[in-house]
DNA sequence: CTAAAGGTACGATAGTTTTCGTACGAAACA
DNA sequence: TGTTTCGTACGAAAACTATCGTACCTTTAG
């Protein structure tokens, strides 16, 4: 058995489980109606699907739920930030032997990286120090 | 079934994969032997294994192989950057709804960026215009 | 010439993730 | 009150990924 677990100890979330998620930090706590019509906007799938997906992620402790009412209702265990700061590690340590700067600079030679992007970091950059 | 494909028609590779690649980026052109033993510097991995994996990425049209000699010599059909820029255009729609000034902040907020990191990509952008 | 070493091919198995069908309870409503 | 609608639970199939055993061919050493 593999755990596969992040330095928070909360194993990483798959690439569905990705999709709830971003709509659960957009929207806020949510049923699992609203995820599902959410997703179906991008894509068709079965609502039972996106429900055991979301039991899965609460079984996981990625998420937890409030099942006061019969429509439970459920949350992100950890803050969006988080969750994409652990990813983002993951990634860089992955592609750029953990060197942001290289990621910065692959980044910043991509054409996809426009100009009000550029100006934005630099402002950030200046009022870092 | 899925294709899973990326803008530039070639399917995204496999973590599994991704090892692969990173051992050819580094050390060019080789044979399954070669990355093999690099791969069991770091994990234990059957050399059959290892065939099949860079079989698949060939299949794939990930890589490509010289055929010419009985050791065939495996290539990366398209350049490390051009592959990293995929992975990475992925990673920032995926997560940052295509923003790479949303992934840098993040990525400046994050203390694993070093200060010698955030000069250099200061100079990085000076050097830009 | 033969055995051992080292190569490729590839089917099969195991593991993981994703999707869905079915069961069944609660609420809404005609 | 019955039936339709909407919810959860959950097993299991389907899809994808990873690993390995076995077969078999070529080269090389003796």
């Amino acid at each position: 058995m593999k755990s596969n677990q992040t330095e928070n100890n909360l194993p990483e979330p798959t690439k569905a489980e990705l999709e709830i998620l971003q709509v659960l930090w957009e929207f806020g706590p949510s049923t699992v109606r609203f995820v599902n019509d959410k997703l179906n906007e991008q894509r068709e799938v079965n609502y039972t699907s996106t429900l055991k997906q979301m039991q899965i992620l609460t079984e996981k402790g990625i998420l937890k739920r409030d099942e006061s009412q019969m429509k439970h209702i459920y949350i992100p265990v950890e803050a969006e930030e988080k969750t994409k700061d652990q990813l983002l590690d993951r990634f860089v340590n992955t592609l750029y032997k953990g060197s942001a700067s290289k990621l910065m600079m692959q980044l910043l030679g991509n054409e996809k990286t426009s100009k009000s992007d550029i100006k934005e970091i630099k402002r950030l950059l200046d009022s870092m120090d």
